[in-house]
RNA sequence: GGUCCCAUAGCUCAGCUGGAUAGAGCAACAGAUUUCUAAUCUGUAGGUCAUAGGUUCGAAUCCUAUUGGGAUCACCA
């Protein structure tokens, strides 16, 4: 719309003698209510001109239409102009824009960005809150790439610490020997029933010691379980064999469950770093920040950073027996990822618990004076509530990931049923359906939502399918290759169109709008900008499909204009779903 | 207590860098199918945009304060 934006400048200029800067004109959507399609606000230019909105809305309008071919009209209403572009300008931009190859396609931008999610630990299964992780970290990834940038997906595992070996020792002491293989249970699950097994015995411990008096305090330090799990700890990290086998065979039960985990949503990766492997980096850095004076020294040996002055605390960044804490391992990794990939950016996808977490871990990087650290961000998330609460894994009391793509995969199934539509399905074609159905009704209700927004998900209302939901857009794609199916193959353009109806405009409009929606989510790592958009376009579709005959069209031309008009919409609702990681079914 | 985030219709959410009468979906009610898939479409009803000030021609949007909810301020990760 930039021609529109010169024409007005120049309009101002012509009018009233006074030069604007392309920024200083506003130009918005027109509300469906007035008659036009794009509109210029006006109010600025009354004190220029010093005349009502009115006039200087009508002279502009006049001036406007004279000098643009495509301005078929105007209409004004207070300090709205609305201009109303003419069919020629509609059909040329269906044709040359939106029905050429490269449409959408955005070229290469030469930069590399991170973008690292997931990061599980692997001591119990993934629940929801990981869910609304894993999908907003292959979104903003696709969408990124979408945008022309090169993309590389990283998993921090969380695979070594005390809450790792808790697993282990509940095995060890409960679980006669106990594998996925023995029990069919998937690994992740067994091991994640080990860990509320520990924390059982844990509890249990406890109280004992108090009914003999200790203290809660006492208790929770003295507990004969947690002892064990520590000194396990410890063998860990000398090399105890047996401890170490275990930890590996353990891992690997868990690494395959994960594995299935992750298919079933969807979601790959390019890069695994592992914890085990990384949490003994940062050291280095932390002498680098000393020598540099970013950092100090206390009394006891420990090492510290002074935030105060930019409104934070001190914080500890080395302990005072040498060993790191968690600030130090990250200081570390971010150092090993930049000399891994020399990335441009690099978006952690972590839940907004660890907003300060990340802010201090940028700044430190930053007063090291590394170059890469202005390229970081955190992409943070609110946490994902259930009506009952926060989710607890210790207690079990979680919304398990498995058994949520279960559930939508079942409701799916008596959805579709329910409709009769899968007569002539073969069951392996059921089973994908449903999985697409469930899946796609899932991902768009966890990422419709802003991400920073706390989001509350209740089981038991389960996931709609109606309305302003994955299922409605995965139907408007299927009605479309239905429609599609049943025509001759698109032949390329012979003869164009001249004119456009209202519904076919505002599809025309709301399609051409796909690229620079692109650029807005991946500016704002925003996947609802995404998911509102190809909403809109459904319903776009919907509108003109309820009100046009495409095959049944007037005349012939008509009828090759709608079917391209249809087939673009449903390959823009593809590609737009796919940037979700939503599939979309042919049939349904 | 310090810092950060959130608050829009009964419910779930949009509302871009300030612009028109604050929009969708669900739920409620009333309609549309001898016609390309009704998981659709059309309409009715539903709001003091948490509250109070301020900036502005104009504020849900920006600023300040207050209230409510959440997170964080670990020699846990």
């Amino acid at each position: 719309m930039d021609f529109i934006i010169e024409a007005a400048v120049k309009a101002v200029k012509a009018l009233y003698q006074i030069d604007l800067k392309p920024a200083d004109i506003n130009l918005q959507p027109t509300r469906k209510e007035f008659e036009g399609q794009i509109t210029i606000v006006t109010f600025l230019f009354t004190k220029i001109s010093r005349k009502s909105p009115e006039q200087t809305g009508a002279e502009m309008g006049e001036f406007l239409k004279n000098e643009v071919k495509e301005i078929s009209g105007f209409n004004v209403i207070k300090g709205f102009l609305n201009i109303s572009l003419s069919d020629a300008y509609w059909i040329n931009k269906f044709y040359t824009e939106i029905l050429s190859a490269d449409f959408a396609m955005v070229k290469p931008n030469g930069k590399k960005v991170m973008v690292e999610y997931s990061s599980p630990n692997t001591n119990k299964p993934l629940h929801l809150g990981h869910v609304r992780n894993n999908l907003l970290g292959y979104s903003v990834a696709e969408i990124l790439k979408a945008d022309g940038y090169q993309v590389v997906k990283a998993n921090l595992v969380n695979d070594r610490g005390i809450h790792i070996c808790k697993s282990m020792l509940a095995w060890q002491k409960f679980g006669n020997g106990e594998t996925p293989e023995s029990t069919g249970e998937k690994g992740d699950h067994l091991v994640g029933k080990y860990y509320v097994l520990f924390d059982k015995e844990y509890k249990r411990q406890i109280e004992e010691l108090k009914s003999f008096g200790q203290t809660e305090e006492e208790a929770k330090k003295k507990a004969p379980v947690i002892k064990e799990a520590q000194e396990m700890l410890q063998q860990w990290e000398a090399g105890n064999e047996e401890v170490i086998s275990l930890w590996k065979t353990m891992n690997l039960w868990v690494y395959d469950g994960f594995g299935k985990t992750y298919k079933a949503l969807g979601v790959d990766f390019d890069k695994f770093y592992y914890e085990s492997d990384t949490y003994l980096l940062g050291k280095d850095i932390v002498d680098e920040g000393l020598e540099k004076g970013v950092f100090f020294k206390k009394e006891d040996g420990s090492v510290w950073i002074d935030l105060t002055a930019d409104g934070l605390d001190e914080k500890l960044v080395l302990r005072a027996d040498g060993t790191s804490v968690y600030m130090t391992q990250d200081l570390g990794t971010a150092q090993l990822k930049y000399n891994d990939f020399h990335m441009d950016e690099s978006i952690y996808v972590v839940g907004n618990e660890q907003d300060y977490h990340f802010k201090v871990l940028f700044l430190i990087l930053q007063k090291l004076g590394k170059q890469w650290a202005k390229g970081l961000y955190h992409l943070s998330y609110g946490m994902v509530d259930l009506p009952s609460g926060k989710m607890k894994s210790r207690e079990g009391t979680v919304v398990d990931a498995d058994d949520l793509v279960d559930e939508m995969e079942q409701t799916a199934k008596e959805q579709t049923e329910a409709l009769g539509k899968v007569t002539g399905y073969s069951q392996e074609e059921k089973l994908q359906l449903y999985h697409t159905i469930g899946m796609g009704a899932l991902k768009y209700f966890l990422l419709k939502v802003d991400p920073k927004k706390r989001l509350l998900f209740d089981p038991n209302e389960s996931v709609d399918f109606q309305g302003h939901t994955g299922p409605f857009i995965q139907y408007t794609h299927a009605r479309i290759r239905s429609v599609l199916s049943r025509a001759e193959p698109l032949s390329p353009v012979k003869e164009k169109r001249i004119s456009v109806d209202p519904q076919e405009r505002d599809l025309i409009l709301t399609l051409s709008q796909f690229p620079e929606t692109i650029t807005l989510a991946a500016t704002g790592h925003s996947p609802a900008i995404i998911a509102n958009y190809v909403y809109e376009l459904a319903k776009a579709f919907n509108k003109f499909y309820h009100e046009k005959s495409i095959l049944q069209a007037e005349d012939e031309l008509t009828k090759q204009f709608r079917l391209q008009l249809s087939a673009a919409s449903a390959g823009v609702i593809k590609k737009a779903m796919k940037l979700l990681g939503i599939q979309v079914p042919e049939r349904m």
